[in-house]
DNA sequence: ATCTTAACGCGACACTCGTCGCAATAGTAG
DNA sequence: CTACTATTGCGACGAGTGTCGCGTTAAGAT
């Protein structure tokens, strides 16, 4: 059975092949961070890692291969959601990352999301990688309700993006100038929802 | 003094220039309805349309500039917004309308994200298109506060991408499973924000 | 009707992209 | 150390992309 070799199943994860792989990794984050997504090509990243061309073909398949691969490389890192004392300061503060992660030049998170519309792989990099953040936050709500801030369960995933994607929506479809402003209101504007209990997801209708 | 031809400034925008520009739009309506922003490629719009490559490459330079002028060509229909009696059923609506567009198998508007990501000229018609769109739905928190459903002068558009924003996250980015219920949920949320004066600037209030 | 020239058709060209077969290299087992 | 073979390097190829020069067509002006 001579089947391709894959970046999942390491038939011979030796010397060579994780040289190989941490020089191609490298590559890619270094040319991300001198032209962006616009200048990241295969060529250019296997000729900076001193590779040939069909190397890379051979085990990442296109760009969104690549980039899927530096996300689960960089995604061991263990991140931690804020923890500010309030809800409406943490979802503040997760927005103020957000933001910095959006507006910085190159972005990696905006190069990620170009990939995703013409690469399964990658695509389902950033399914699987904002699942997982959103899933640790979750604890923000969590303990939000033990300090008594809201009433009832609400559903903290709908909570969450409420307060997140107005920020990716104006600074990445709508290209609006940046505003300093942008994470602290829409944070806020999320926490007057679910105070309402808009977030509560049994069928109660509220009133008027 | 012979410069290219462009869409914008017609020198000569007699019967011939006009017939080519309806047949190579109408070509990309086309191809992109069979094969989505994935299958749109120049020479395939050129072939459609009956038209030598040179041509389309000449006045539209790239496929983002054919998105560009497709969007042009589109904005010129005379699109309004919902208007249901209350603020939250506008939302609704107009959520409603937006998700459908989303998942419509193949999206345009997914075609004109796509497109946003690797053409500034796409990027600026989409900027350009969305601007004119929620300038538009501004009425419908000016009607909201006419009936009394708002008290205070909030800021229509910071509404507006509130509750919008989180139906265009779900789908477009965080690829969730279509979800019947999340045009409402999305349109509650915003409504319920809004009322508690999240929307409204502390900075600039008593003026009309 | 005639002239001017913007816009298009045509074919050729250089270039990039992705793939393939084969030889060389280097992990890994014995 | 030797044998085996997964993995890489190498060069060539076919297809596709974008550009250019030149001749032709047709819109707009007189």
């Amino acid at each position: 059975m001579t089947e391709p070799p894959n970046v999942t199943a390491d038939r011979r994860p030796g010397g060579r092949t994780a040289r190989v792989r941490a020089q191609v990794l490298d590559a890619v984050r270094a040319e991300l961070a001198e032209s962006g997504h616009e200048g990241l090509t295969m060529e250019g990243v296997a000729t900076r890692a001193g590779v040939h061309r069909a190397t890379v073909y051979r085990r990442w398949r296109d760009v969104g291969g690549l980039l899927a691969d530096t996300i689960a490389a960089a995604g061991e890192i263990d991140w931690q959601p804020p923890d500010t004392g309030s809800l409406r300061g943490d979802l503040a503060a997760l927005n103020q990352e957000i933001q910095e992660s959006l507006l910085v030049r190159p972005s990696f998170a905006v190069a990620l999301m170009a990939a995703s519309f013409h690469s399964e792989q990658a695509a389902q990099a950033q399914t699987r990688l904002w699942a997982d953040r959103y899933a640790q936050c979750e604890v923000l709500v969590d303990r939000a309700v033990e300090r008594g801030e809201l009433t009832g369960q609400p559903d903290a995933r709908s909570l969450l993006v409420a307060a997140t994607a107005p920020v990716y929506h104006e600074l990445v479809l709508l290209r609006a100038d940046p505003d300093p402003d942008l994470p602290g209101r829409a944070a806020a504007a999320a926490v007057l929802a679910a105070a309402g209990g808009a977030f509560t997801d049994p069928h109660q209708q509220g009133a008027s």
